[in-house]
RNA sequence: CGCGGGGUGGAGCAGUCGGUAGCUCGUCGGGCUCAUAACCCGAAGGUCAUAGGUUCAAGUCCUAUCCCCGCAACCA
């Protein structure tokens, strides 16, 4: 079995502050991380920053600032988001940090060498006011610049070229023959249209803008950001070979639908080039849709995760939207849908019956969890019902169907409900005879309790940790799958701490 | 004919290899009293966008049509 993990993230492009589709990615891949931890591997989780780019330029141009000036604090409010949404990343990289230029310079010059990057002409449509090249498509109505709507010029200036069609035969074939390179299948079959369309050599460095990484011994030119950019996922790795041979090439570079296309064919042609092998995985998400629109800045629709954070807590949202949206599609956000979980999902069914549980336990037994013995036909049940939710977990798990794990898991919840009305303990705490029955459900309903903890880790790792203190249980950060394998592992003759709210009902007038 | 995705009870969604159409919320009725007005059980509600076709059998495969959405080389 495989025992190492790497995954990414996009590097987000620090020109504004992050929405909620930002933290759905990233939440994705942390779940994903945290999981891996608990199933035994070692794991490298890598997120960053990508801040090169005339758009950046120009933003900090406009606030008289340096580039760097401009983006730090920016940059430092990413970090903070991640923070507060518990993400548990192993490097953050900025693609302005000296350790990534040299990587990318290098990198460069040795496609130089092979002959894949060589020099020709840029030609395009130029404004001059704007200082930037457009397509014939972007132009407006009157066929001048979209942006300053003045007429724009036919120019050609000396460019850097990336010789990408050269590889456009061994892409196609290499994602023909990997059926899970590129995931899910409907944006495999558009990358697969979009090469059969034919690539163009792709131009990778410009000289109209000077915030970026220079051409190697020709300093005139930056390169092309995205070129830049999708070498952010080797630079922590490449200098040192006992970590690029434990984690590269990594398993999921997960992103966004929109540069799927960037991930699963530029990447893996620059790549080829290179001489290295490619990510296992592409993973495509679909994005957030608000009320049916697409979340974007002149709609004034955009959802600031940092707002939801405050006043709900990050594994509320953490849980809402991986339950919520089934990966690979789009999936719509709402604040009454997100209230809805909450209160269904977390504050009655899981945070009420760890309270109910708690509170019988205080009530009928003095706050101390007995020895089981013996078992009824209910009690069967409920064992194996943990057992195959534990196996259903897993397989689930592994197949990235996180909101069908957790659907899983939150099945094993209502179970768990169920079984109290089943046994009705506070009928057996009236009758003496009955005191090991009665020790017998709370024990299985404290150890269904834990199990599910432990299932709920990666995605809430802190309603985890609170359910494991409110059980008086050790720390469970350095848990494994292992451990909820069994039923039955929870201490004998232990004491449990009184009942707290998890997640109060929210309160919609 | 640029490419792709989607149309499933009131709402939001799932549906693998074709084999009795499911889940959550909401609504209605019942049960319980340990609990966060929470929990448990039951019921109503769908000609699976439309029209054809393949098949013993189609939400699922094929063809055509209508509608919605996204991408198109700088928006997760």
């Amino acid at each position: 079995m495989e025992k190492n993990f790497y995954i990414t993230t996009p590097i987000y492009y620090p020109s504004q502050k992050l929405h909620i589709g930002h933290a759905y990615c990233t939440t994705i891949a942390d779940t994903v991380a945290r999981y891996k931890r608990l199933t035994g591997h070692e794991v490298f989780f890598l997120t960053g920053s990508d801040e090169h780019g005339q758009k950046l330029q120009r933003a900090a141009q406009a606030h008289n600032q340096s580039p760097l000036e401009y983006i730090d604090p920016i940059v430092d409010s990413f970090k903070e988001l991640w923070r507060r949404l518990d993400i548990s990343y192993d490097d953050f990289i900025r693609t302005s940090e000296p350790r990534h230029q040299k990587v990318v310079q290098d990198f460069f010059e040795r496609l130089q060498k092979n002959g894949d990057i060589y020099k020709g002409t840029y030609s395009g449509l130029y404004c001059t006011p704007c200082e930037s090249y457009w397509l014939e498509r972007d132009l407006d109505e009157n066929g001048c610049c979209p942006d300053c709507h003045r007429p724009v010029e036919k120019v050609s200036e000396e460019a850097y070229f990336f010789r990408m069609s050269n590889y456009a035969d061994r892409i196609l074939q290499y994602i023909e023959t990997h059926p899970d390179f590129v995931v899910p299948t409907s944006r495999r079959n558009e990358m697969i249209n979009f090469i059969k369309q034919g690539l163009e050599d792709l131009c990778v460095s410009r000289t109209t803008f000077d915030w970026g990484i220079p051409v190697p011994n020709d300093p005139k030119h930056v390169i092309y950001v995205w070129f830049d950019a999708v070498i952010n996922y080797i630079t922590p790795l490449i200098g040192n070979p006992e970590r690029m041979k434990k984690f590269w090439p990594a398993d999921i570079h997960l992103v966004g639908k929109e540069i799927v296309r960037f991930h699963s064919i530029i990447w893996p042609c620059m790549l080829m080039a290179a001489g290295l092998p490619l990510p296992k995985q592409i993973y495509g998400h679909g994005w957030l849709v608000i009320d049916n629109e697409k979340m974007s800045k002149s709609k004034g629709n955009v959802v600031d995760p940092m707002l939801l954070i405050d006043e709900f807590g990050a594994d509320a949202i953490r849980y809402f939207l991986l339950r919520e949206i089934t990966l690979g599609q789009d999936g719509s956000f709402s604040r009454d849908a997100l209230i809805n979980r909450i209160n269904a999902d977390l504050a009655n069914d899981l945070g009420n019956l760890l309270h109910r549980t708690l509170n019988m336990i205080g009530k009928f037994q003095k706050g101390i969890v007995n020895a089981p013995r013996g078992e009824s036909p209910i009690d069967q049940s409920l064992k194996s019902d943990a057992r195959s939710t534990v196996e259903n977990y897993i397989n689930l798990m592994d197949a990235m169907e996180l909101s069908a794990a957790i659907k899983n898991v939150w099945q094993f919840v209502s179970r768990s409900n169920k079984y109290i009305d089943e046994t009705a303990p506070w009928k057996l705490a009236k009758d003496a005879s009955q005191a090991q029955a009665l020790s017998n459900v709370l024990y299985n309903l404290v150890e269904s309790l834990r199990i599910i903890a432990v299932m709920i880790s990666p995605l809430m790792p802190s309603t985890a940790q609170k359910i494991f203190e409110q059980l008086n249980l050790e720390p469970i950060e350095q848990l494994k799958i292992n451990s909820i394998k069994e039923f039955g592992a929870f201490p004998r003759a232990h004491a449990v701490n009184k009942p707290q709210q998890l997640f109060p009902r929210i309160v919609v007038d």
